[in-house]
DNA sequence: ATAATTGCAAATTTTTTGCAGGTTC
DNA sequence: GAACCTGCAAAAAATTTGCAATTAT
């Protein structure tokens, strides 16, 4: 497990137990909203308010620690910073996935960038379907 | 300039005045929260309600004629539903530019997902940078 | 004429804020 | 001990709903 204490307090933040365990169920989970995150974080530490949650995601972001993902017709989720990388969104169980990005796309989609003199930062691409265990259930 | 009405009517929904002047506005603007398209409409028709826009916008994307493009950071967007494309997302002054899909990108997301068995139904690429208007303004 | 749609007002849901008490460094 | 954080409760903002009057077909 990551030392997530380090990684707040390299970020300026203080290392409490409610943000580590953000952080930590972020890993666990992958993506989640902001409810499925207090909901889980609630489990360990009941008293748990969500204004805390609303307030450490929005600092976490601006540090960027965590990252919001937006997706169409949810909530937005919220997953650990790290590299770029490609979500397969399940439109029928609302899970996502994730795919390392492509060499080949990167080139391309940055030779387009550059082509508009346009400064890249962040790459985001979710791609919409329906996931193959959803395809069984549905099937059945 | 497109046959709203027609559109609409297709659609199974009715031509009134509310639902063309708001595929109207986001024509001329290109991508619009719920609260510019509601003061952009209300120009027009000051008894509009914003009740209406979203009642609107939630039947139009149901119906496929209009779609939703989330952005981190930002209210989700609103455009006229057509082929995919790419934002470019500037996250000095917020304006989204559409740039047509490339074949090649395309190609190699297909294969990611049928490699998955994951069956893509809509792609959605967001580049998020600066754009070169907002470089020359932060230069200066 | 019928069914759908609008605008209003109220209800609900979501997010933000202020602050007293507690915690981290 | 100083600055930062938390949890609560209240406030504000965003979205949804119900319904009577109006409009499109």
């Amino acid at each position: 497990m990551t030392d997530y204490a380090t990684l707040l307090k390299e970020s300026g933040l203080k290392a409490t137990f409610q943000r580590m365990n953000i952080l930590d169920v972020l890993e666990k989970n992958g993506h989640m909203s902001i409810e499925a995150i207090y909901d889980e974080v609630a489990k360990i530490h009941p008293s748990l308010s969500l204004a805390t949650i609303y307030k450490n995601i929005i600092l976490m972001v601006e540090k960027g620690v965590v990252v919001e993902v937006p997706i169409t017709g949810l909530k937005p989720k919220y997953e650990l910073a790290k590299a770029d990388h490609i979500h397969l969104v399940c439109t029928e169980c609302g899970d996502v996935e994730d795919k390392p990005c492509l060499d080949a796309t990167d080139q391309i989609l940055h030779d387009l960038t550059d082509q508009e003199h346009f400064v890249l930062n962040k790459q985001q691409i979710n791609l919409y379907g329906v996931c193959s265990h959803c395809q069984e259930t549905i099937a059945s």
